[in-house]
DNA sequence: ACTATATATGAATACATGTTCACATGATCA
DNA sequence: TGATCATGTGAACATGTATTCATATATAGT
């Protein structure tokens, strides 16, 4: 069947005669090296959810406990934890203790400039 | 255990005590309907697998058959194919068949900023 | 020390998603 | 029409992820 065997993993996967080499030289060439390419992609996983969405949304105007984020996501107190967790790891919110409270801020200066042009693109 | 018993599924989270209502109200009143913040999550979605990242990214220079991209991504083109999909079914991408070959190219003008609005965070 | 309260977290569950495989479709050429 | 090639797509599979439940931790008050 293949008249090209021998090559095992690399088998090109069509026939090379239509490639146009000059053109995937260049894209081989810019594209980012892989790890940069999959943080790009796993920063853009972090606002790819609804309810991450909110919280940084609702951060927008002052800092806010897990109780206060709870009544307005109308969500569970561990699942807004769960998810506080995460934007904590990837380092969009901070947070500050008093007494029993924790409260979360955004701790990143973007994130509103990015939401917000994501929301102009769903508009229309 | 529970004093507030007989509230069900309504009940609160926690003791409404220690809510801060001012801040509450206006975070309520602030968000998007639910439709739009999951339309805003959706799109980030997109964002946030390497494999269309690296596609969109390519098409930064040029359009680009499928055959070129799976030469590109090195990967299959069965893959190729699923992911361009996605795109096409998010206006991100467009295409044009010429014989055979189906060169894809993007079709907004926004996705260069935006990825690269990640990049630069990324790169911290 | 004991209780109450606010938050965090591990495990389980349900669901979403990316890739592969096998095959279908659509186009060109003999 | 039959063969070949580029691409599309459904199903299966494996992996990832958001939420829930139960429980742990941390702090304050008695």
């Amino acid at each position: 069947m293949n008249k090209k065997a021998g090559k095992g993993k690399n088998a090109e996967v069509c026939s090379r005669s239509i490639i146009h080499v000059d053109i995937v030289r260049r894209a081989e060439k810019s594209l980012p090296s892989h790890e940069i390419l999959f943080d790009v992609a796993d920063f853009f996983k972090i606002f790819g959810d609804s309810t991450r969405i909110k919280i940084l949304w609702s951060l927008f105007f002052s800092e806010m406990c897990v109780c206060d984020m709870c009544a307005v996501l109308r969500m569970e107190q561990s699942a807004v934890s769960h998810q506080l967790r995460i934007l904590k790891q990837s380092r969009l919110v901070k947070y500050r203790r008093d007494g029993k409270v924790v409260y979360y801020s955004l701790d990143d200066n973007h994130v509103k400039a990015i939401i917000n042009q994501a929301l102009e693109h769903v508009k229309e």
